[in-house]
RNA sequence: GGGGUGUUAGUUAAGUCGGUUAUAACGCCGGCCUGUCACGCCGGAGGCCAGGGGUUCGAGUCCCCUACACCCCGCCA
């Protein structure tokens, strides 16, 4: 063992002394994240999890421990032992230690260390393909540190949360049963079930609810999930959530508790105090005005429709447009003020840029002294009348660029909901964090059940089969289920999804209706969610929950503009692990084991 | 599956119209320096220009393909 350490034991960390401490003897144990060498004086920056501290080795003081000081390089692991002695007129006034400086009696290299293959400092431009390769280096910078030290701050403040709310924390199997729908499962084969395989759960979604049967009450849980989908800056294949469920309540009650959680994030991590009560959006204001079922508040911009305005003109002399509402697709709008000035090139890049999103072009008109409209696809054959009226329904303005969506819904709502906050970026229109940033949780509120799946020519569960309707909406079930709406709610920060949940269907007459409206017979319910079929049969109670995006919920928190920067070991957007090399080749012999066959050749 | 951006010393970047020895900063190595904190000064090493193919007298530079990373669409109840 290093003498350090066995017999010379730490007494303070690298952040943590101030004037208050001088004259004190002091044993630090740290990495060297700077050295500046004057010959007969070597000055030390030691840093650990806490902060940076200076040490000095003077050679008049102590010629033997100045000698291996010279030897100190970047990064090397080192414990010094010394006094704690004002710094004087040399204040640093960076540094939360900066009014001490400590002056070294002993060091102990515990370590050596190779020339990084990039500097450990706070903010670096190394390309992220590089410190994923160095992950552990990565995550020695200061930045990152803090960032998972609040991420586990969170997960304390929550279990307490919680605990203190009398919910109980209770686990679930990740290695369950396959159910079609939703998220692509990552399998497990099953060694002992030759063929079998398992799913590693994408939530625990049917357990907490079965919890909720067995009368458990509350439940939460910090909890990892799985999917094997494609990835995003905000979707990693596996991820955690604050999984809840409850008993005997109503929506109101669930946003009650998680409001209570977000608030006393904010406040013991930022120290910033949330209004309650969160504003609420009905689903189709949201779509309506926002393209997305997750609108960033902190800029307004809206979308404004006018497939009714083209409907009513019969197209007002736009052939395009009148085809566009015939096909039952929808037109949509957006007002871009005069302040937000676009060139020609740039323009002509926004239209690159949609048409990337599937749109046929970017339609649009420059708005003239008397509402007239040039530089427009339209100008020439529409009409003064439907001109006038799109101008008044998007309070068109002298100099404004109005710009234009139709065709396929789905379509328009994308390409809209992005080109909206492409060009709130642009103009600047988002508050910088930590520059008075203002935080816009939104519970979107009030969706319809289902949503009709072209391809399958059915309705689908928009979110799963056991949400549950709206009373007063139950007669539409077998009439047009399009026009039922259910007790489903997302929570949504600054344009992301933090979170969504459902009161759930507990009375199974109702679930026939609904699985009937979707065309699932009952063998085939019942092969598929038998199990919890039964439970709703044998007395389950009321219940509700929601499931918090936890990394996300830290990610937004801590201002952090990745996924991969909140959680320690991420991986790439092909989900490769740039570190370990995961996923790799395993040798037949594993795969017979498994009674698994690979259809692809090794490279 | 599709659209976009990128890949040049360890790192970050420059590299003109295709032209002869591919630059710089930081880092690294050696030397000097007792008040620095972006320490300073002197000297030095370091390159398969992502990989493959093509055009050309000649390719880091032009063309094609591939790989990898990132952003987006699809996908993510």
């Amino acid at each position: 063992m290093p003498r350090f350490i066995s017999e010379i034991k730490r007494t303070h960390s690298c952040g943590q002394l101030t004037k208050d401490d001088i004259g004190k003897e002091v044993v630090l144990f740290g990495w060297v994240a700077n050295r500046r060498d004057h010959g007969g004086a070597v000055f030390i920056d030691l840093r650990d999890r806490e902060g940076l501290t200076q040490v000095v080795f003077e050679e008049d003081v102590r010629p033997d421990v100045h000698e291996v000081a010279e030897k100190l390089r970047l990064e090397y692991c080192v414990g010094i032992r010394g006094k704690v002695v004002s710094r004087g007129g040399n204040v640093n006034p960076k540094l939360r230690t900066g009014e001490i400086e400590v002056h070294g009696t002993d060091v102990e290299i515990f370590n050596r260390s190779e020339p990084t293959p990039f500097p450990i400092e706070d903010s670096i431009d190394t390309a992220e393909e590089k410190r994923l390769q160095y992950r552990f280096l990565d995550l020695r910078r200061a930045p990152l540190q803090k960032t998972l030290m609040t991420r586990a701050r969170v997960n304390h403040l929550t279990r307490n949360y919680f605990t203190e709310n009398r919910f109980l924390e209770l686990e679930t199997p990740f290695m369950g049963k396959y159910t079609p729908g939703g998220a692509r499962n990552f399998l497990v084969p099953s060694r002992l079930n030759p063929g079998k395989f398992y799913a590693l759960a994408e939530s625990p979604q049917l357990y907490k609810q079965l919890y909720m049967v067995a009368g458990f009450d509350r439940y939460f849980q910090i909890v990892r999930c799985f999917r094997d989908e494609d990835l995003r800056l905000d979707r990693q294949p596996e991820f955690t959530q604050i999984d809840v469920e409850m008993s005997f309540v109503e929506q109101n009650d669930v946003f009650d508790v998680m409001e209570g959680l977000i608030v006393k994030l904010w406040k013991e991590c930022l120290g910033i105090d949330v209004p309650r009560p969160f504003q609420r959006m009905p689903f189709d204001e949201s779509m309506a005005r926002y393209g997305n079922d997750k609108p960033d508040l902190r800029f307004d911009m809206p979308h404004t429709v006018l497939t009714e305005v083209v409907r009513q003109h019969q197209g007002g002399g736009v052939p395009l447009l009148l085809e566009a509402v015939d096909k039952k697709g929808i037109v949509k709008g957006m007002r871009l003020p005069s302040s937000m000035q676009l060139s020609r090139t740039e323009i002509d890049k926004l239209e690159e840029y949609v048409k990337g999103m599937g749109a046929k072009g970017l339609a649009r008109a420059k708005v003239g002294e008397g509402g007239e409209w040039t530089q427009s696809p339209f100008a020439k054959t529409i009409t003064a009348e439907m001109r006038q009226a799109i101008n008044q329904a998007m309070g068109a303005q002298p100099g404004d660029l109005l710009l234009f969506q139709f065709g396929k819904e789905s379509t328009v709502h994308t390409v809209m909901a992005n080109l909206r906050v492409h060009l709130a970026k642009k103009a600047g229109l988002i508050p910088e964090y930590g520059s008075g940033g203002q935080w816009r949780f939104l519970w979107v509120v009030d969706p319809p059940l289902f949503e009709y799946d072209e391809e399958a020519g059915q309705w689908a569960a928009a979110h799963h089969a056991f949400t549950r309707p709206r009373d007063q909406d139950l007669p539409y079930l077998e009439s047009d289920p399009g026009k039922v709406y259910c007790w489903r709610y997302d929570l949504v920060l600054n344009g992301f999804e933090i979170g969504g949940g459902s009161i759930r269907l507990h009375d199974p007459e109702v679930q026939k209706r609904v699985f009937k409206a979707m065309g699932i017979s009952e063998e085939d319910a019942r092969s598929k969610f038998g199990f919890l079929l039964d439970a709703l049969k044998m007395g389950a109670p009321p219940h509700g929950g929601i499931a918090l995006g936890m990394d996300r919920l830290v990610m937004l928190l801590t201002g952090a503009e990745s996924l991969r920067d909140v959680v320690a070991w991420p991986k790439t957007q092909k989900g490769t692990d740039l570190m370990t090399g995961a996923p790799g080749d395993v040798d037949a012999r594993q795969l017979r084991d498994l009674y698994v066959k690979s259809t692809t050749e090794p490279k």
